[in-house]
DNA sequence: GGCTTATGCGCAG
DNA sequence: TGCGCCTAAGCCA
């Protein structure tokens, strides 16, 4: 279930499974057997999440860089080594525990230099300490590209996917339509505090829920759980059910070969109703 | 058992 | 814009 705070869950995990720790690398599918190779017998310094993207320090300049994709899993498991089931492109595996990569559409080791060319490329992560928000602003600002399809981009913002994006544009009523330079910069800022708070609590719990955490807007009161796909959320996946707030019939378009999911009545351009 | 779908993204055209 | 990657889960039969 990867949006940012996946990964980022996952590195504060993997530190506390290896950190510090000499570990055994390999590759059951064979298909990473060189990287993993490069892997073994060597110290885990420390993981770290940016955005959507998984790096794992390892001495003598190695550093895996691991992206999960639509469908990757990076599964943690105290205890002893079972046979490894199913399609495992990496095991790795340290005194304490081991851990299963599956799927991930990257899966390879950089040097340093090629990881901050990786970073580079990325925009604020509202995960990350010191991240600047207004660095997202100037993009966004600046486009005529709907605030729908700039949220997913993770040059604008790193992190953020789908189910975030449709669930932040509900909560603050905001036109998944609307160009980014008609969005006002309070509502831009109100928009990155409150996605900060919720995958914040999505790093903790592992879910994505956007109905019950601390900041929901009051007005929305407390939709029922439901916990369709692994999270309780207002509109992602529910095309033709009803809104929790207002009863009209959650809408849904396809937009840049992405699902996008909205309340038309909740989210008109209310964020433009200062002009 | 088969088919569809997916919280992602790079690439060809 | 559409395809392919490569995996698991959900649905149907």
């Amino acid at each position: 279930m990867p949006e940012g705070h996946t990964l980022h869950r996952l590195a504060r995990d993997l530190n506390g499974l290896f950190g510090g720790e000499i570990i055994r690398a390999t590759s059951p599918q064979a298909r990473f057997a060189e990287g993993a190779a490069l892997l073994d017998g060597r110290v885990l310094a420390k993981a770290d999440a940016y955005g959507k993207h998984l790096f794992v320090t390892f001495d003598a300049d190695r550093h895996l860089h691991v992206h999960l994709g639509l469908y990757g899993t990076f599964v943690l498991d105290a205890g002893e080594p079972s046979v490894p089931r199913g399609q495992v492109r990496l095991r790795i595996e340290g005194e304490r525990g081991y851990a299963d990569l599956r799927g991930a559409t990257t899966c390879e080791v950089l040097t340093r230099v090629e990881r901050v060319g990786v970073v580079a490329r990325l925009g604020p992560d509202p995960l990350r300490r010191g991240a600047d928000a207004s660095r997202a602003y100037e993009r966004i600002s600046a486009s005529r590209t709907t605030i729908a399809a700039l949220l997913m981009r993770q040059d604008v913002i790193a992190g953020v996917g789908n189910v975030y994006r449709a669930e932040l544009l509900f909560r603050h009523g905001v036109d998944p339509f609307l160009p980014g330079r008609e969005l006002p910069s309070a509502t831009w800022y109100d928009l990155w505090k409150d996605l900060r708070a919720l995958m914040r609590h999505g790093v903790r719990t592992g879910r994505i829920d956007t109905t019950r955490t601390a900041h929901t807007p009051r007005a929305m009161g407390r939709p029922p759980r439901q916990d369709r796909h692994g999270g309780d959320v207002y509109v992602y996946r529910r095309a033709g059910d009803p809104c929790y707030v207002c009863g009209t019939a959650v809408a849904t378009a396809v937009l840049e070969a992405r699902n996008l999911f909205w309340c038309p009545t909740c989210q008109r351009s209310r964020a433009t109703a200062a002009e």
